[in-house]
DNA sequence: ATGTATGCAAACCATTTGCAATGAC
DNA sequence: GTCATTGCAAATGGTTTGCATACAT
């Protein structure tokens, strides 16, 4: 708790360090905004974000909205994904340790799974010609859930298919 | 080149026994953007694939194309990505080597990156719960030509400056 | 005071969908 | 002959944009 308090200082100094030396306004919006993101540490939508700042004492606009998160992102304070479908998810970036994307191409669901192997293998990799930020490893598959639901489906289909 | 014609020849084979599998028809259709896609081995966008397609000689709707893609996605003949924007890409899955994919977010242009190590520690890596049947590697920065703009561009500030 | 940021509504654009016509079975 | 597939055009939905108003500087 008081350790994660931490990181929204921080993340805030960071964030207006960077306002202030790019010449965008410090604005409440801005600061609102990135307040939420940092009070949970999984990733979300943007009509989730929508949702949550106005369902807390904080009403903006989608268009700020989007407007904030390519500044986040570029400062790289978000990480933007994509999950297959087209609709961008975020997760915050500061102090989120690296972690794999499960994603269910059944329901769409989305587990994370930490694996500091790979990470580092990824991180000391160098490649000529081209100058890492970021990166993120996406693994589809059926999650268990899913899994048992098409096993209950394919064995109703047998039965059906027994009383004929 | 004589590799490349049988790789087409299996998987035509594999969509037949699919299509047949799950009492869908074989169009002439089908068959083209299957061709059309292992004629190359690299990623493409929808449009790319449109044209192609529209240039040689078989003229095929987009619904078409959308249509049969999530077939081919479905069976495993194509993998589908997204690389930050709201748009899908897609290269062929059969008789193609596992790569990272960098990603500039500078040009946006995408360059493949084969790494063996990492493949094969994603793959034996076991996720309790999930059964994974594919994944992705997306590494984001900046290309080298897109260094050299931003270096270039730098040094022009510089000067600018300088000549106040 | 100046001009950037916000909020709203309209525009955008890749993708999906509805439906009549076509053609694979 | 039947019904899945095609092609077209319209609809969808997340995201972007234009513009008047608000407010950070």
């Amino acid at each position: 708790m008081e350790k994660e308090s931490k990181v929204k200082e921080i993340v805030k100094e960071k964030f207006t360090e960077y306002l202030i030396k790019n010449h965008h306004r410090r604005t409440p919006e801005r600061y609102a905004i990135l307040d939420i993101i940092y009070s949970d540490s999984r990733h979300f939508d943007m009509e989730t974000l929508y949702q949550t700042m106005n369902d807390s004492n904080f009403r903006v606009s989608r268009a700020t909205l989007y407007n904030t998160m390519q500044l986040l992102v570029k400062y790289k304070l978000v990480i933007q994904h994509q999950f297959g479908k087209n609709q961008s998810f975020y997760e915050r970036a500061y102090n989120n340790d690296f972690h794999h994307h499960l994603i269910c191409t059944s329901c769409g669901k989305v587990r994370e799974d930490r694996d500091p192997t790979t990470k580092s293998l990824i991180e000391n990799r160098k490649t000529r010609g081209f100058s890492a930020t970021h990166y993120a490893v996406y693994i589809y598959g059926v999650c268990s859930s899913c899994q048992r639901e098409q096993k209950k489906l394919l064995k109703e289909i047998k039965n059906q298919q027994k009383n004929k």
